[in-house]
DNA sequence: GAGTGGATAATCT
DNA sequence: GATTATCCACTCA
C-alpha cells in the first residue's frame, strides 16, 4: 500500500478533508500495526475559522506546528484528558490543519481493546463497542498517541496515512459540531463523513 | 433509547 | 488563576 506524500497534505484543507476520508491511517508501535479507516474529518481553516486555535493569526507554542510544513502530525489536550489528532495542510505560515474525528479499525483490533479497556474485544460491553474509536479522544486512546506525538511527520515510519482500498463509498457534507463558540463559523460545510459508518 | 452531570490538566492571560 | 471542550456511567421512561 502507497503511502501519502507530503503534496496531498499541501493543498486546501477542505479537499484534503473531504480527500482523507477512506484512507487509512496506521500507527506502528512496539512492532505492532495499527490501522483504522477514516470515517470522519473536519477541516480548520486557520485565520478565517473561529473554531480553530489558530484563529485570527494567533500564535502560541501551542499551535506553532500548524505554521510549520504540512503532512506533520498536530496532537492537542481536550478536557485535560483526550487528546484529538490533527493533520497539518498547507505550506509553512499558514496555519490550517485536519482533524481526524473518527475512524474504524482494521488491524490490530485487539491491542487497541487492551490499550482502551484492558481486556480483550470479545469482553467489551456494547457501549463499549459502540464507542471504540467513534469520537477524536477515543480515536486516539485506541491508536496509543498522545501529546509526545505532536510535530512528528507522517510521512515518516511510525505514523503514516496510506491510501484505501479504494471502494464506493458516498461522502456527506455538514456542519461542524461541538463549536457553538465559533458563530458564524459553525455554519461552513467543513465536516465530512462517510455516509452509512455512522 | 434519550438525557444529564461529573471528571481532568495543559494552555493562555 | 481562568479557560477550555469529550467521554462515560448513571438515571428515567
Amino acid at each position: 500500500m502507497k503511502k501519502l506524500d507530503r503534496e496531498f497534505y499541501n493543498r486546501d484543507s477542505v479537499l484534503v478533508a473531504r480527500e482523507l476520508l477512506g484512507k487509512v491511517l496506521v500507527h506502528e508501535i512496539e512492532g505492532q500495526r495499527l490501522a483504522v479507516k477514516i470515517i470522519e474529518a473536519e477541516a480548520y481553516m486557520g485565520v478565517e475559522d473561529k473554531a480553530a486555535h489558530s484563529y485570527g493569526g494567533k500564535r502560541t507554542p501551542r499551535v506553532e506546528v500548524m505554521y510549520g510544513d504540512p503532512g506533520h502530525a498536530y496532537m492537542f489536550l481536550i478536557y485535560g484528558m483526550y487528546c484529538c489528532f490533527n493533520v497539518v495542510t498547507r505550506e509553512k505560515g499558514i496555519p490550517q490543519a485536519v482533524l481526524i474525528r473518527a475512524a474504524e479499525p482494521l488491524e490490530g483490533i485487539q491491542w487497541m481493546a487492551q490499550q482502551r479497556y484492558g481486556k480483550p474485544y470479545e469482553e467489551l460491553s456494547k457501549s463499549q463497542l459502540k464507542g471504540f474509536t467513534n469520537g477524536p479522544g477515543k480515536l486516539c486512546k485506541a491508536l496509543s498517541m498522545d501529546r509526545s506525538h505532536n510535530g512528528i511527520d507522517l510521512c515518516g515510519d511510525q505514523i503514516y496515512l496510506e491510501k484505501g482500498t479504494g471502494e464506493n463509498f458516498h461522502v456527506i457534507a455538514t456542519k461542524r459540531v461541538g463549536i457553538d463558540y465559533a458563530e458564524e463559523a459553525k455554519d461552513y460545510l467543513w465536516r465530512f463523513y462517510i455516509e452509512g459508518c455512522l
